[in-house]
DNA sequence: GCTTATCATATGCAGATGCTTACAATTGAG
DNA sequence: CTCAATTGTAAGCATCTGCATATGATAAGC
């Protein structure tokens, strides 16, 4: 066996990044999926509830109360779509906007010293392949 | 946000490679933690169970009845330890490394064809900088 | 207009997960 | 020798996860 399972070496990796991450966005007052929904909105503004469930990988039902309590916190604002009256456009409010960025500063922060271990090339292709990666072609 | 999160990027790629392995492991009668045992024990030979649990990221109450199991499919033993009678080490039997052998094939194949999305610089610079970003240094 | 599909929402369930406590056997330190 | 620590094992628990089903409102196809 000449080297681990990618299997192996990539769960260990998001493993690392999560134990450094969850501390930070505690302090923020984020979960990783509420940090993974206000991200997304931060890309996409507007989206129907379902396809933010989808985009982030999230369940559809669970993510209702998720919704609710970000609303409540005053992160987001859910409202009907004019175009079609069963669906709720969801939207980062200011205040949501202003959280994410000091949350995803934070998160940056200890990505680049994590990034640190590798050479300007190795790190340059890696952030260039992850991406290929992810993304079923 | 010039990029992804690096949490989101190696997120998305470890969801893609579960989702393709988890049926060629189904195909030799394996989980993902039974393989993630097997695969260690291949590496480390003789290993007591806690030492085991804790190289592979597993609550160790709850490897004693995955390793009944193994035990009981005759994939490997468990021997008492000469040196420590309340240990117990934990050995592939060769029916078990036969069957690793057989699931890692088809997990490498599928990995390769993965990995195919990359120039051989890439693929070499990922494979190279994998391991560090892994492993607290 | 009637039927079917879609969206947000609520609820339930089976299994996984991380964590904790308990206990008997055994070892090691003082 | 005595006491604390370690090992394997069992059991419990709160939470997370994926999945399924139901329902009311609305939209779209025929």
């Amino acid at each position: 066996m000449e080297r681990d399972d990618l299997g192996a070496l990539f769960a260990r990796v998001v493993r690392r990044l999560m134990a450094a991450e969850r501390p930070l966005l505690d302090a923020h007052g984020l979960t990783m999926w509420e940090y993974s929904v206000l991200t997304h909105l931060a890309k996409q503004p507007t989206e129907t509830q379902q396809a933010l469930a989808q985009a982030i990988g999230y369940d559809k039902s669970r993510l209702i109360p998720m919704l609710d309590k970000l609303a409540e916190d005053g992160l987001l604002v859910r409202e009907p779509d004019p175009a079609n009256r069963r669906a709720h456009t969801v939207r980062l409010t200011p205040e949501g906007r202003t959280r994410l960025n000091a949350a995803k500063t934070d998160v940056r922060a200890m990505e680049e010293d994590l990034l640190s271990a590798l050479s300007p090339t190795e790190r340059r292709h890696l952030l260039a392949a992850l991406p290929r990666l992810a993304d079923t072609d």
